[in-house]
DNA sequence: CGATGAGTTGAGATCAGTCAAGTATAGTGG
DNA sequence: CCACTATACTTGACTGATCTCAACTCATCG
C-alpha cells in the first residue's frame, strides 16, 4: 500500500475509489538531493509535493535575515497543503537528506479533497498537524535552551519510530548544529554547548548524522516530554483508539514523562 | 446568517443542507464570565466549543508550571476540535473576556465533517490556522521581544478588523501585561519595559482594556509584518482572491512591511 | 479605607549571543 | 598520497538581552 493511502486510512475508512485515487496521486516522484530548496515562499507551484523517502523542513526567513524551522518532514507528510487555500507559498521547504518526493497535481488534490472520507482525512491529518505546532511553541516560550532540544529529539525520535524509522533508541537524523539552532531559537553557539552538556551527561549521542537516545525516561523527565500529543485515534470510529495505541508501542510510564518514549 | 456558516462559506461553497446543519450546530449558546478556564487538559467533553462573543485563549502548562498561550480565539473560532482525533484534551481554554459560546455536540461534528463541502471548509480552516501558528513560531524563535510584540499587536488588529470588530486602528484587548507575558515567552517585568518602549516611539497605546496602533506603517515595518499569511483564498474556486482581497482591505504598502496593516 | 490585583521601577544575576580563533573532517585536484 | 579548501564543530572571553527579586505606585472595589 502506498505511503499515503497508508496515512490517511488513520483517519478514516477508505473505500476502493478512495485508494484508486490516492494510488494516481502519488504517482510521479521525483529524487530532489540533499541541502536542496524545492520550494520557495512566493512560489505557486501548480502541484503539491509529498515525501516519500528522506527528511525535509519548513522554515521562513525573517526581514531580518533569521531563518526560523516551523516543522520536520518525514516520510508520508505533505509539503505544501496550504497551497489549497493561499496563492503562494508562505515559506520555503528544503530537503535535509536525499529525498524522494511525489509531486500531486492541484487538480488532484481538488479530487482528493472533494471525496468525503479523503476531505475529513485530511482534516484529522491537519489537526494532528496542530500538536506538532503547539508543542513547539512551548518548546520555544516556556523552555530553556537544554529542555527545548531535549524535547526535540524525543519528539524526533517518536515520530520516526511510528514512521518506522527508527531502530531501538536510535535514528537518522542529518542536521547540522546551525539547523537545530534555527529550530530551537538559539546561536550555533550555545547549541553546541547544550549538547554537549547532554552528551556529558549520559542522556544523547548525536554526530550530525543519527541520534541515540541513551537514557530515555531521563530525557523525557528533563524536557517535560508527553507523547500524547503525537498519538492519535485511527479514525473516528473508534473512540479508545489512542490508549490502545500507547499502550501498543511503548509500556506505560511510570510518570507523566516518559510515555512511549520508553520502550 | 450564523458565525459558523459565515466562516466556513469563506472556504466551500455550501448547500441549503449544509446550511441548515450549520445553523443546528450552533443553537445552543451559554455564557461564560471573562477569566473563566472553560476547558481543561484531560477533559474530554461530549460537545465541541465555538466561540460566538468574546475572547479566548489556548494554552499549555509545562511541568515546570510556566503558561504558554498558544493562540487567541476570537468569534467564529473552534475551541476544542482537536477532539475530534483526540480522546481529551491536551491543552486548556479560558476566557479573557465575558464570552457567549456555542457547545456543539460530538455528533453533531461527526455529521458535519461528513458532508464533503463541509469536510472541505474545515480542512481549509486548519490551513488557515496553521499560518497563525507558524508566525507565533516565528515570534517565538526569530524575533526580539519588541519585534515580537508589535507583530502579535499587528496580527491581532488585523485579525479584528477581519472580524469586523475593529474601529480603524483600535481594538478590544483584554490582557494583562503577564498574558502577553506568557503569549511572547518573556517576564511581565521585561513585557512592561518593551510596551513602555512602543510607547513612547509613539507606535500604539495599550492600557489592557484596548489597543490603538498610532503608526501602522511603522509598527508593521518594526516587527517585519505582512499579513498575507492571514490572506485566505475564499473559496478553492476562485485562485486569485488572496491579491484582490488584500487590495481591499488595505492600499497597498510601500514596501513589504505594512501590506493591509495600513488602511 | 484597607485589600487586592495590575502596573512600574531599580539593581543585580543569569542565560544566551557575538566575535574570534582554533580544530577536526571530508572532499578535491594535482 | 598529499596539499588545499570548505564546512562543521569547538572553545574562550566578553557583551547584551532578559530574568528575578523586591519595593513601590496606582486604580478598583467591597
Amino acid at each position: 500500500m502506498n505511503l499515503l493511502t497508508r496515512k490517511l486510512e488513520r483517519y478514516a475508512i477508505l473505500g476502493a475509489d478512495d485508494r484508486n485515487l490516492l494510488d494516481e496521486a502519488v504517482k510521479s516522484v521525483h529524487r530532489i538531493r540533499a541541502r536542496t530548496d524545492f520550494i520557495v515562499e512566493g512560489q505557486s507551484p501548480d502541484s503539491v509535493h509529498f515525501i516519500v523517502e528522506g527528511f525535509a523542513c519548513r522554515y521562513k526567513i525573517t526581514s531580518e535575515g533569521r531563518r526560523q524551522i516551523l516543522a520536520f518532514l518525514l516520510p508520508g507528510d505533505f509539503c505544501d497543503l496550504r497551497l489549497a487555500i493561499l496563492c503562494e507559498m508562505d515559506h520555503s521547504i528544503a530537503t535535509l537528506s536525499d529525498c524522494r518526493v511525489a509531486r500531486v497535481p492541484r487538480e488532484c488534490v481538488d479530487e482528493i479533497a472533494a471525496r468525503p472520507s479523503l476531505a475529513r482525512a485530511l482534516w484529522s491529518a491537519a489537526l494532528a498537524d496542530q500538536g506538532l505546532l503547539f508543542e513547539w511553541i512551548v518548546n520555544l516560550g516556556a523552555r530553556d535552551a537544554r529542555r527545548n532540544l531535549a524535547h526535540l529529539f524525543c519528539e524526533l525520535l517518536v515520530r520516526q519510530r511510528a514512521a518506522g524509522l527508527a531502530h531501538g533508541d536510535t535514528c537518522q537524523l542529518p542536521l547540522t548544529q546551525q539547523d537545530l539552532a534555527d529550530v530551537a531559537g538559539l546561536s550555533p553557539v550555545h547549541v553546541n554547548r547544550v549538547l554537549q552538556g547532554l552528551r556529558a551527561e549520559g542522556l544523547i549521542s548525536f554526530d550530525g548524522k543519527s541520534l541515540r537516545i541513551l537514557d530515555p525516561a531521563r530525557l523525557a523527565d528533563v524536557s517535560g516530554f508527553d507523547s500524547r500529543y503525537l498519538d492519535v485515534r485511527r479514525h473516528r470510529y473508534r473512540i479508545d483508539d489512542a490508549a490502545a495505541l500507547a499502550r501498543r508501542v511503548g509500556k506505560a510510564s511510570d510518570g507523566a514523562g516518559a510515555r512511549q518514549l520508553v520502550g
